[in-house]
RNA sequence: GCCCGAGUGGCGGAAUGGUAGACGCAGGGGAUUCAAAAUCCCCCGCCGCAAGGCUUGUCGGUUCGAGUCCGACCUCGGGUACCA
């Protein structure tokens, strides 16, 4: 009898796949598409189980709608270029190409064991000059449409290594390799107008009903649309005005000093002939670039000596101070600070012993802030303080929109909405990118390089022996003439943002081989990606810049307008987590080890007890890896899809467990070896209970096709488990049992798909399981003919009752307040209410 | 700092506001076996001899009824614009 094989089977049906065709993607107008997509994976060396659970999940979706009818488009590529490589180069010496390429290669070949229904004709990495070229094209398309400009920047300047690092690189402000503090540094860079599109992103959130609510709302959040007012601020001195942005202008009775950006125009000019303020300025300078080192940093600022008129009170005069934690990027540059009502202000204000003034009271509590800011909620009534636009009790809300009004009406301020979404940089100054296709003349200027000669492509002689960008010292690269008046000129050294690349591969895929970027003919069939499935961390950069991106493809004629929205359906799923075994050595320094190395909480190779450190994220560091290739050779790949489906939901993090495996592994035995029992039978053997089965049969299908089309993949599992114990116990006849082994296999098959052809064929099922019709189930079959309902007194479960289904409330009462335990819990006591809900539950009141 | 999530037995988890713990793992007992592996059957939240009581991170609220809704907090995770 042979047993469960995964060693020998797999690869048979995936050539057998092969042989079919089954997984090619066909235009076919007579069908209705579905297109499926999983993040594509960054070649970093080798698959992790991660990337099985992101594949398998899109897997599962494509396998089943085709069998449900659909023509499905499901490819893989890979997210190309990118930092990693030119470390490695750095490292261990080598090109950035061929480390790719030669990771490429290793995943591919650790990838295509799993069996995933992907139609590798469409493959491509973003660092093919085929992509990058087309990515070029569409470069100089959106400069035509007024999409590109050029502006200064800061970035992470390593004043020892002379290079751009990137917000990672830095470590507690410092640069990671010299270890010298960072400096902000202002160059030019190239841009995205992605915050024209900044109302339209939002406003179009609402109608990706098929997203999760958590992402829309961080995107929401991230454009972050406010309400404000610009405010002119007239200086003492008679020197030009500063303009102040401010969201809770109704608080400006309580404004005590103005604060402006170390990057502000005046704080530059003011620093020109005050040596005190450029010192200030350049310390502010040594600090990394990032949102929550600013937010974090000690809140520091300098008197600039100069005053201004406060706009409703001229009687008062508010100081200018510098401050470091007021962005330039964002607003004027400028603020009022109201310590009262903001915890910030009010640290700033007692730091420097600047005046504290309360704008409001909460009603009833006339209290001066003290340390602590009062910010109550904007929909709080608060009672305003003699204020000048007669504003008494109200709330906050109502106090901006009437302190916009007052300002408007008397010419003091303008109303302004603004959106927190900044233009998107995309120059990069590094090598292991998409050039991008501009040449600097200087006569005529940035001019755009002729589409006829892209691609640019890298040159491949390059070393990474020092710091900084190869292509910025490239001899002859460099060097090019100008493509509108042929003069010498400069090339763009600047390559792009990674996430440029993966901002429009879904469009990419539906024609991956053409000569332009897309086809028409092929987008307005294939888009958009019905399900897109992928991690969290993805939530606002990579989702937002796709959806500006096919915004820009179908404004240069790329796209189809209904593109626009590339994802009909996001999903995202959790990661795969694993203990860390922690050892210490002589030092007491951590020493971490391999899963495999580690038996019955003890090192095995030196009997050493480990300290278990609960789950977390997989990482190289922590040791705490399973490796897919290791896993597929032991049990095979069936068994790894199954165990990743199987215990978690899929939006949850999944812990990788050596026992789940295991039993993962001898689970599918069991079934194998079910469907060689039932083959085994003899044909006349006679049946009992195969009406049980039948519908055990279609509740399965049932509740397996419910749980995939929800999502809920762990659920779709224990429903199967359930369907098979059900076989397991079953003494039907042998055609019924053979029929239920059969819809089994189906209906396992998205999972296991191995397995699932092999139970089909052992049964004698015509063709492939991947080309056969999902099952349907017959919906007479789902309904019980009696019920059971608890029965609860004041909310405590203390009986159960069998009933007819559609027995009417007032008989269930009857029968409920007859029963013996519900008599005795009474005991004589009157009852004040009855609840009856039907077919769910009575609640006895007393 | 700010934005977004998550928290249920020994473990992963299940539960349209309606029997908390489906399904699986681990564990315990039994059958089979010379023995073991494999397989099959039974038990399995906590306290209690029992009756019963307690139990979904903590505290409070709404409700006939709360894991689920509301408020405050704690812990962990993701993002924070140059990691991808």
């Amino acid at each position: 009898m042979p047993s469960y094989d995964p060693a020998k089977s797999e690869p048979h049906w995936q050539a057998a796949w092969d042989r079919a065709n089954a997984f090619t993607a066909v235009r076919d107008a007579a069908r209705p598409k579905y297109y499926v997509l999983e993040m594509f994976p960054y070649p970093s060396g080798r698959i992790h189980i991660g990337h099985v659970r992101n594949y398998t999940m899109g897997d599962v979706i494509a396998r089943y709608k085709a069998a449900c009818g659909f023509s499905v488009l499901h490819p893989m590529g890979w997210d190309a270029f990118g930092m990693p490589a030119e470390n490695a180069a750095m490292e261990r010496g080598g090109h950035p190409k061929t480390w790719t390429y030669d990771n490429i290669a290793v995943m591919r070949d650790q990838m295509k064991p799993l069996g995933l229904s992907i139609d590798w004709s469409r493959e491509f990495a973003t660092c093919d000059p085929e992509y990058y070229g087309q990515q070029q094209s569409m470069f100089i398309d959106f400069m035509e449409k007024g999409l590109v400009y050029r502006k200064n920047a800061v970035v992470n300047w390593d004043p020892v290594d002379m290079t751009v690092l990137a917000n990672e690189q830095v470590i507690d402000g410092k640069g990671w390799r010299s270890n010298a503090p960072v400096e902000r540094r202002e160059l030019t860079q190239w841009f995205f107008r992605i915050s024209d599109f900044s109302e339209e992103l939002l406003e179009a959130l609402d109608r990706l009903e098929n997203w999760p609510a958590k992402v829309r709302l961080m995107q929401e959040n991230w454009i972050g649309k406010s309400r404000g007012i610009e405010i002119p601020f007239h200086r003492t001195d008679g020197g030009a005005p500063i303009l102040c942005y401010s969201t809770r202008p109704d608080t400006m009775r309580g404004a005590s000093f103005i604060a402006i950006s170390p990057e502000h125009p005046l704080a530059q000019a003011l620093a020109a002939d005050n040596a005190e303020l450029a010192t200030f300025i350049a310390e502010t300078r040594k600090m990394d670039t990032t949102e929550a080192a600013m937010e974090k940093a000690e809140k520091k600022g300098l008197d600039t000596g100069l005053t201004v008129t406060h706009p409703v009170d001229p009687g008062l005069k508010l100081p200018v101070w510098v401050g470091n934690f007021v962005l330039m990027d964002y607003g004027t540059g400028a603020v009022f600070g109201c310590p009262a009502h903001d915890q910030r202000d009010l640290d700033f204000a007692h730091r420097y012993g600047l005046a504290v003034r309360n704008a409001f009271y909460l009603p009833g509590n006339e209290v001066e802030v003290g340390d602590v800011a009062l910010v109550p909620a904007k929909t709080e009534k608060v009672a305003y303080i003699d204020h000048f636009a007669g504003i008494g009790v109200a709330t906050s809300q109502e106090g901006i929109d009437a302190t916009i009004g007052y300002f408007e009406t008397r010419g003091l301020g303008q109303g302004q909405v603004k959106y927190r979404l900044r233009d998107w940089g995309i120059s990069r100054q590094r090598y292991w990118g998409c050039p991008i296709p501009v040449i600097h003349c200087d006569a005529c200027g940035v001019v755009a390089e002729k589409k006829e000669n892209l691609p640019v492509r890298l040159p491949d002689d390059v070393s990474f022996d020092i710091p900084g960008n190869p292509l910025d010292r490239h001899p002859t690269w460099r060097d090019c003439s100008c493509p509108r008046c042929g003069a010498k000129a400069r090339r763009e050294t600047d390559t792009m943002d990674t996430f440029v690349d993966s901002s429009w591969y879904y469009a990419r895929f539906t024609a991956p081989h053409a000569a332009t970027p897309t086809v028409m003919a092929e987008a307005e069939y294939w888009m958009n990606v019905d399900q897109y499935i992928g991690g969290i961390e993805h939530a606002i950069l990579h989702l937002l810049y796709s959806r500006f991106f096919a915004r820009a493809m179908h404004i240069c004629g790329h796209l189809p307008e209904r593109a626009i929205e590339p994802f009909d359906a996001l999903f995202t799923q959790g990661m795969v987590t694993h203990e860390i075994y922690m050892t210490r050595d002589a030092r007491g320094r951590p020493v971490y080890h391999l899963p495999e190395d580690v038996e019955g909480g003890k090192v095995r190779a030196t009997g050493q007890a480990v300290t278990v450190i609960p789950s977390a994220k997989m990482s190289k560091s922590k040791k705490n890896v399973v490796d897919p290739v290791d896993i597929i050779h032991k049990y095979g790949a069936d068994t790894a899809r199954w165990f990743v489906m199987s215990d978690s939901p899929p939006e949850r993090d999944v812990e990788w467990t050596a026992a789940g495996a295991e039993a993962t592994f001898k689970h599918l035995g069991r079934v194998w070896m079910l469907c060689e029992r039932i083959a085994s039978l003899p044909d006349d053997k006679p049946g009992k209970g195969d009406d049980d089965l039948i519908r055990a049969m279609h509740r399965a299908i049932h509740e397996v096709t419910q749980t995939i089309e929800g999502f809920a993949f762990n659920k779709s599992i224990a429903k199967l488990y359930e369907f098979t114990n059900a076989i397991q116990k079953s003494d039907a006849a042998k055609a019924t049992q053979r029929q239920a082994m059969m819809v089994l296999a189906q209906l396992m098959s998205p999972m296991v798909p191995h397995l699932a052809e092999d139970i089909w064929a052992h049964q004698g099922g015509a063709g492939l399981v991947a080309e056969t019709a999902w099952p349907r189930a017959d919906p007479a079959m789902l309904v019980d003919d009696t019920v059971t309902l608890p029965i609860q007194i004041n909310g405590k479960r203390r009986a159960e009752i069998v009933v007819p289904r559609d027995l009417p409330a007032a008989e269930v009462e009857k029968i409920a307040l007859a029963d013996d335990a519900v008599i005795r819990f009474l005991a004589g006591q009157p009852v004040r209410k009855l609840i009856v809900v039907p077919g769910r539950i009575v609640n006895v009141v007393v």
